[in-house]
RNA sequence: GGCCCGUUCGUCUAGGGGUUAGGACGUUAGAUUUUCAUUCUAGAAACAGGGGUUCGAUUCCCCUACGGGCUACCA
C-alpha cells in the first residue's frame, strides 16, 4: 500500500450523479494518485437512505469503466478497509460520534424538523451554535436526568458538534493556500441524524482517517464546511493524520451564472453526464456524452484542460501523457465555464488522432445502430480511414459512411438536373463501357480513364465530376470521389452510375 | 443578510514588476481541395475600477465592484 492515497465519495442519489464536475474531480483523484504511484479509491456514501437511487451505484462503476479509471479499493474491487459502502459502516460512525458526546465536543438535540424551521423563519440569520443553542432542546441545555429520560424513551435525537465560541480556524489549502474561518459563523452541524445514519461531515472524516487517506480532493463546494471537519480531525485526536485538502475550482454553467447544474444540459442542449442516466423513479433520462459520440479518451481531455494546463500550451493529452504531466500546483483556482463548441472539438482531434482500428467497435456500433451491414471488417477499416477526418461526433459516421454500404435513396437533383444534357447522358454510358473494362481498379487509373473520356467528349470534367459525386453519394459531400469508386468496387460503382442515371436523364 | 473563494480576448487559458500580453475554441477573410470536411495563411478580440508600493504595476498590497460557493437530520 502506498502512503499517497485519495479518494472519490459517490452518493447514488439524483443531485449527486455523475456529471462533469463529479467525473473531474475523479480524473483528478486519479492522475494524482496514479502520478505518484498512489491508491486510487472509491467509496459509496449512501448516507442518505431517504435519497438513495436503485441502480446508480452501478451506474458510476460503469461510468468509469468506460472512461477508463478503475478504483484500486471500492465496494466491488474490495481493498484492505472494506467495506467502503457508508451504509454498511453505520456502527463505527455511532461509537465515534459518541465518544465526541463524552469528551464534550458533541451534544444530543432533540430538537424537531418543524421545530427549527420555526426558528429559522421567525429568527433573522437563525443559526444552531453557540448564540441560540442554550435556548433548545439538547443535552447542554437540558439537565443530566432529563436527558436521559428523553433518551430512555427513545426520543428521536441527533448528534451535534458543538463548535467552539471565538476561535480562528486555518488550513492549507494546496490551491488556495492559507484559508482561515471564525468558529463564530460555523454552525453546530449535525453529525449523526436520527436515522443512526452519518451526515457527509462524520462520515467523511471518520473514513479518511480508517482508510489512511493522505489527500482529499473536492469540489469547492466544500470549503466552507472544511471548518467542522477541521475541528472533528482535531477533537478525535486524529490532527497528524488529516488528509492535505484539495478544493477544486467549480465547473459553471457556460451562459448565465451559476455552477453545471443537471438541468443546464436540457436547457442548453449538450449532456451534463458521463452516461445516459435513466432515473426509474420519474422516468426521466438524462443524456450522456458516451451516447452522443463521445470517445473517452476525448471526455477525458476535455476535463482534464478544463481547470488544469501543463503550462507548455499542449491540449491533446492521453491519459497516460496526463498522469506524467499532472501536477497540482498548475490547477487554476477560478471556476471554469463549460464551452461545449471546444468539447466537441476535443472529439474530433481524437477521432483523427486515433487510428482506424482503434475506432472500428464503436463505428461498427454507429452503423448496425442504424440497421447497416457491414459486410467484413477490412472493408470497414478502409472507409474509416476515408471519412473519420470529416466526423466530429461518432454518429456523424453514419452519415458520412453510409453510401459505402448503401446505394443513396435521394439524390441531390437540383445540383444537377439543372444543367443535364444529351450529352452527359451520352459521356456516362461511354463511361460504364470503360469502367467495364479497367483491370487494374485504382483511383489513378479510374481519374484517367475519366478525365480521357471527357476529353473526348468534349466535355469539361468538372461539369462531370459533381454529378458522378451525386450518383454515387447523393449528395455534395464525402471525400475524393476516385476514392469512393475505388473503395465501391467496380460493380458496385456501375449499378449506381445506370441507377442514377435513370433519375437524371429523366 | 453573514461567511468563504475568485476576477487576463465571447469561452478555456499562458505569462508575470519593464512583453508588439502568447496559445486554443469560436468567429471573420483568403488559399488549397473541380463537392463537403480537413489543412494552411491572415484578421478582429482581454489584464474589472480606484488607491497605494515602485523609476516603472496587468503582475505586489488595500479598498470597491462584479462573479461564484455555502449558510438542511443533501451531498
Amino acid at each position: 500500500m502506498s502512503d499517497k492515497r485519495v479518494r472519490v465519495r459517490f452518493a447514488p442519489s439524483p443531485t449527486g450523479g455523475l456529471h462533469l464536475g463529479g467525473v473531474r474531480t475523479v480524473l483528478f483523484n486519479y492522475l494524482f494518485a496514479k502520478k505518484n504511484h498512489g491508491d486510487f479509491i472509491l467509496r459509496i456514501e449512501d448516507t442518505d437512505q431517504n435519497r438513495y437511487v436503485e441502480g446508480a451505484e452501478a451506474y458510476i462503476s460503469d461510468c468509469l469503466a468506460w472512461c477508463g479509471l478503475t478504483p484500486d479499493e471500492s465496494p466491488v474491487a474490495g481493498g484492505p478497509y472494506a467495506p467502503y459502502r457508508q451504509s454498511e459502516r453505520k456502527a463505527i460512525y455511532r461509537e465515534y460520534a459518541e465518544r465526541l458526546v463524552r469528551q464534550g465536543n458533541a451534544y444530543y438535540a432533540f430538537d424537531t424538523p418543524e421545530e427549527l424551521e420555526q426558528n429559522r423563519r421567525e429568527i433573522p440569520n437563525f443559526q444552531y451554535g453557540q448564540v441560540y443553542r442554550d435556548g433548545l432542546r439538547n443535552s447542554l441545555s437540558l439537565t443530566e436526568h432529563e436527558v436521559n429520560e428523553l433518551l430512555d424513551a427513545q426520543t428521536p435525537h441527533v448528534i451535534r458538534i458543538k463548535i467552539p465560541a471565538d476561535e480562528r480556524v486555518s488550513f492549507n489549502d494546496m490551491i488556495r493556500g492559507q484559508v482561515s474561518f471564525e468558529t463564530n459563523q460555523v454552525d453546530d452541524k449535525v453529525l449523526l441524524k436520527a436515522d443512526g445514519m452519518p451526515t457527509y461531515h462524520l462520515a467523511v472524516v471518520v473514513d479518511d482517517y480508517l482508510m489512511k487517506i493522505s489527500h482529499a480532493f473536492r469540489g469547492e463546494e466544500w470549503l466552507p464546511s472544511a471548518p467542522v471537519h477541521l475541528l472533528l480531525w482535531d477533537y478525535l485526536g486524529w490532527k497528524a493524520d488529516m488528509p492535505k485538502w484539495v478544493h477544486l475550482p467549480l465547473i459553471l454553467k457556460p451562459d448565465g451564472h451559476g455552477k453545471l447544474s443537471k438541468r443546464d444540459g436540457a436547457r442548453l442542449g449538450f449532456p451534463v453526464y458521463a452516461m445516459n442516466w435513466f432515473d426509474a423513479k420519474t422516468g426521466e433520462l438524462t443524456p450522456g456524452f458516451r451516447e452522443l459520440g463521445f470517445l473517452p479518451e476525448a471526455f477525458l481531455n476535455l476535463l482534464a484542460t478544463l481547470g488544469w494546463n501543463d503550462g507548455t500550451g499542449q491540449e491533446i493529452f492521453t491519459l497516460d501523457e496526463l498522469v506524467e504531466k499532472f501536477s497540482l500546483d498548475r490547477i487554476s483556482k477560478a471556476g471554469a465555464k463549460f464551452d461545449f463548441e471546444k468539447a466537441k472539438w476535443f472529439n474530433s482531434e481524437w477521432i483523427k488522432k486515433l487510428n482506424a482500428e482503434s475506432l472500428k467497435l464503436k463505428v461498427k456500433a454507429v452503423l448496425e445502430g442504424k440497421g447497416i451491414v457491414v459486410p467484413d471488417d477490412d472493408y470497414l477499416l478502409k472507409v474509416i480511414e476515408q471519412v473519420k477526418d470529416r466526423c466530429v461526433l461518432l454518429p456523424d459516421f453514419y452519415h458520412q459512411a453510409v453510401y459505402f454500404f448503401e446505394g443513396p435513396k435521394e439524390y441531390d437533383v437540383n445540383s444537377v438536373k439543372p444543367k443535364w444534357t444529351e450529352a452527359k447522358t451520352s459521356f456516362f454510358n461511354t463511361l460504364i463501357t470503360a469502367l467495364s473494362a479497367i483491370e487494374a481498379w485504382e483511383p489513378f487509373v479510374l481519374e484517367t480513364t475519366f478525365k480521357g473520356l471527357a476529353e473526348e467528349k468534349a466535355i469539361k470534367a468538372g461539369e462531370l465530376l459533381l454529378p458522378f459525386r451525386i450518383m454515387l453519394v447523393g449528395g455534395k459531400f464525402g471525400p475524393h470521389v476516385f476514392d469512393i469508386a475505388t473503395l465501391l468496387g467496380k460493380r458496385e460503382t456501375i449499378v449506381r452510375i445506370e441507377k442514377a442515371l435513370g433519375v437524371f436523364a429523366d
